[in-house]
DNA sequence: GTTATTCTGTGACATTGATCACAGCTGGTT
DNA sequence: AACCAGCTGTGATCAATGTCACAGAATAAC
């Protein structure tokens, strides 16, 4: 696939003609990073834009003494690396790559230009921006109000949302992460994760076999937790 | 003070000419809000943008049993209702007047026009929103790894940043929110914040009289805390 | 196939902080 | 001044959940 299509396929450029996004792709450098590798440091300053090719990649933020907050799970055609190019400040999180991933990079003049140049991607990103922001405040909401099994149940849902496959009303997450950035996710601790997934599993919410986690039924299932 | 001149004061507004700032006052109507009255509800479609010109809102959520998130607490020159009308969702959160609030109202199409016409609008709009999000996720991260008296320092530290002001070194918070509010903000009970109040004070990082709260040193204040 | 590593399950225990209950203030109103 | 409403302070209680400890599974490495 040419970086043209994987551009294509990016929320904020798909009202583009095909030779602005072929002249956008022309100054974009793709990068290959295998699983577990640093992208982004906490503290550093952020100067370049990132497109997710193949792969995923988590956003973190790490307190002093080490442990982890999750604040996100990227996968293909999603982007990141725009907050600290947009009001200049530092990097706020830090991006490690989940499993083996490819990006495209764009530097950070390219990137102004491009907004600059491009209204309707300004707008397209602003829109983007919006449902973070969303997205941000339910899991505020979550965390100052829900118990540890709703605030599980609702990571569940993000995972499944980002992750997931449907299938006849039922989602299934294949490859479900490890219970300890379940806990990171949720603001818990994997000892309460495990206890409560058995939890889930005995109220015939959700089944697990494998590293495979199956949510009977969605809507349901958002019904309780949401 | 004209409308212009308060638009003047609206970060996203400040590059623009004093004929484009004009025109686009001309669109806007004024409106005016008393203490504790709703501006918007949660569950209505947004359809309009908000800058406010005089007083103070808040942004809440509210959960089933009618317990309640302040995501932020805007004052004069802050804006809001821009999340609805950039991805289309309906509101994700109330906006009451936390006292008596005037602002400038401007419609959804007018608003759009403006993002399309001015650029400028709409990469300022960007950074304000990257600065939103980069807040929620330190929120984030507060709630998720850090105790009651943390998360109410770092609440602290908020309202200090938005209602406060320095002086040789101290910053004193004029008119406190009541400790429910702040409760509220922090994701504690209104009875930790009080006991956390008399803590700080113990340890003479703060002072209180009347309804100010005086941080000593505020460096030394969020060293401790953020 | 064996070993080593990492992940998961589960009991016991300690602790935080929510909740309840009520008394003491404070500031506004008549 | 007396009153009332709403805010604040504080003790007692208790449930939720973090932490520790370790055994059992699963996966990767050799």
């Amino acid at each position: 696939m040419s970086k043209t299509d994987h551009l294509r396929n990016v929320p904020i450029f798909t009202d583009l003609t095909d030779s602005d996004l072929t002249k956008i792709a022309s100054n974009m450098v793709p990068r290959v990073y295998e699983k577990g590798q640093m992208i982004l440091l906490e503290e550093s300053m952020g100067e370049t834009f990132f497109i997710i090719t193949q792969g995923a990649v988590k956003v973190t933020r790490l307190s002093a003494d080490g442990r982890e907050v999750i604040l996100a799970i990227l996968g293909e055609s999603d982007f990141f690396g725009e907050m600290s190019l947009l009001d200049g400040e530092g990097r706020s999180a830090n991006i490690v790559a989940n499993e083996d991933a490819k990006v495209l990079t764009l530097s950070r003049s390219d990137f102004l230009d491009c907004l600059e140049s491009y209204p309707k991607i300004a707008i397209a990103l602003l829109e983007e921006l919006a449902i973070r922001l969303r997205k941000s405040d339910q899991q505020i909401e979550s965390l100052s109000l829900s118990d540890s099994e709703h605030r599980i149940g609702i990571t569940l849902i993000r995972l499944a949302g980002e992750l997931g496959t449907i299938k006849q009303g039922h989602v299934t997450v294949k490859n479900l992460p490890y219970q300890q950035d379940i806990a990171n996710m949720a603001g818990t601790s994997r000892e309460t994760v495990s206890r409560t997934l058995k939890l889930l599993e005995e109220k015939k919410l959700v089944r697990r076999k494998n590293r495979n986690l199956t949510i009977y039924n969605f809507d349901a299932f958002r019904q309780v937790f949401a």
